[in-house]
DNA sequence: CGCGCTTTTGATCGTCTTCAACTTAGGTGG
DNA sequence: CCACCTAAGTTGAAGACGATCAAAAGCGCG
C-alpha cells in the first residue's frame, strides 16, 4: 500500500496514529464539502466516490478498491472534501491523518512520488469511466461496469459481489429501471450468475467483452 | 506555469532544452499509445485529450486551457502517453525533456508537490466531466460545454471560440446533428451569439445556468 | 407474519439517433 | 475573380432506445 516501500522504524514516533477500521456496507466516511484531517488507504472492499447534484441527486464519478486511496484532494488543494466517499461492502482500511503524511514525507520524499501515482491511478480511473461507462448503449455500458467489478473487486475465485440498481444507474448515467431490465437480460443469457446464497456472482468475461465490441460496431 | 516558483539560475545548466512553441489548429502533440519523452505546459489556447476507440471513433476525455500540463503520465507510469493529444486552436506551449523535469526535481523537491497538483487538475476536471458533461439531457450538457468554454478558453473580452460540431459531440456524447440542433437553437435564442466574423462567440452564462436547472428540476 | 425497501416488469412517451438531403463555408486552380 | 470542390454544418423525417410512470413481486428484518 501506500507505505510499503517505507522501513518499519519510520513509524515509531508519529505524533498521530494510523487506525484500521472495519467499515460495513453503506457507511460514509466523509462528505464532500466538509473539512476533514484524514485520507484513506482501502486494504479490501469496494468504495464509492460520489458527486451530489443541486437537486438532491448522486452521481457516481468512481469505484475503488483495494490498493486504491481516497481523499488525496486534502494535500494539494485545500481542507475540505470533493466527494462524498461510501462502502459499497465491508470494507478495510487505513485511516491516515493528513499531518502524519506530510511528517512521513519530509523524512523520506520518495513518499511524494508514491502519492502522485495514487493520483495518476485516479486520472486512468476516470478516463476509463468517462471512455467506457459513460459511452455508448446502455448494455454495453453495464457490461463495462461488469468487467470493471471483476477487476478492481473480484474475490479470491474471481466472483463479484453486485452493487444495487441504483447504484449501477448512477455509475453507467441510465435510470435504475435500465439497469434493472438489462441485468435480467444478461443473467437469462447466463452471461451472469448467482454462485451463493448473498449475491456473489460470476460473469463470463469473454462474452460480455464480445457483446460490447458487436454492440459498437452495429453503431 | 510548471516552473514558475523555481529560481532562473537553475534553467542555466540543464542537459537538454526547453523549447516554446506554437502550433496551429488540429496539430497532434502526441498519439496515445506512442513511446514519449515529453510533457507539454500550456500558455494559451485550447487543447483535447482523446481516446481512440476499437472502431476508430474517438472520445474526447478532456479539454485543456492555458496552465494545464500534459503528459504528466510519462513521469509515474511508463513510457507511453495514454492520450492523443490536439490543438483546437493556435496553442503557445513549452515543450520539457522529461529528463529535464526529473534534472530539476533533484535540485528542488518541492517540485513534485507542482506536479503533484497539476495532476489533482485533471482529477478535478475529469470529475466535472463526468458529473456535468456526461450526465442530463443533450441541452444541459451543452449549455455546461459552454460554459467550460469560457471557463477555461475565454479570451480577454470573456468572449469562446466554438469548437466543431463533431468535438461537441464526442465531448458531451451525444451526436453531431443533435449538438447542431442545440447550438441552433440557442442561437435562437440568444443564449450565443457570434461577435466577430471568426467563430468567436460571446455567450449569456446566467442564462445558461438557469437552463441548466430548469432541466434538472423536470427531470 | 406483516412491513418497508429494492427489484422487476409492463406500457407509454419523449428524446435522441439515424439516415439522407441540402446548405454553407473555405480553399484551390482556372 | 469566380467556378468548383470538399468538408463542415444544417435540417427534416423516421424510428429506436431509454426514460418515465405505475403496479406487482421479491426480499430482508423486526
Amino acid at each position: 500500500m501506500l507505505f510499503s516501500r517505507l522501513p518499519p522504524e519510520s513509524f515509531d514516533q508519529l505524533l498521530q496514529p494510523i487506525d484500521n477500521e472495519r467499515h460495513h456496507a453503506g457507511s460514509v466516511l466523509y462528505k464532500e464539502g466538509c473539512v476533514g484531517k484524514e485520507i484513506f488507504s482501502i486494504r479490501s472492499g469496494l468504495v464509492k466516490l460520489i458527486r451530489l447534484g443541486l437537486d438532491g441527486s448522486e452521481r457516481v464519478v468512481r469505484l475503488l478498491g483495494k490498493g486504491a486511496v481516497v481523499g488525496l484532494e486534502l494535500l494539494d488543494q485545500g481542507e475540505v472534501y470533493k466527494h462524498t466517499a461510501v462502502t459499497l461492502q465491508t470494507v478495510d482500511l487505513c485511516r491516515i491523518p493528513k499531518v502524519t503524511l506530510f511528517d512521513l514525507e519530509r523524512h523520506h520524499p520518495e513518499l511524494c512520488v508514491t502519492v502522485r501515482q495514487k493520483l495518476q491511478y485516479h486520472v486512468d480511473r476516470a478516463d476509463h469511466w468517462i471512455e467506457h461507462l459513460n459511452t455508448g448503449k446502455a448494455r454495453s455500458r453495464i457490461a463495462e461496469l461488469l468487467l470493471l467489478l471483476a477487476e478492481i473487486g473480484a474475490d479470491s475465485n474471481g466472483d463479484i459481489e453486485l452493487v444495487s440498481r441504483d447504484d449501477m444507474a448512477s455509475i453507467a448515467g441510465i435510470t435504475k429501471e435500465t439497469a434493472s431490465r438489462i441485468i435480467a437480460e444478461f443473467k437469462r443469457h447466463r452471461l451472469l450468475y448467482r454462485v451463493a446464497a448473498n449475491n456473489t456472482h460470476r460473469i463470463q468475461a469473454e462474452m460480455l467483452r464480445e457483446l460490447i465490441q458487436r454492440e459498437s460496431q452495429s453503431d
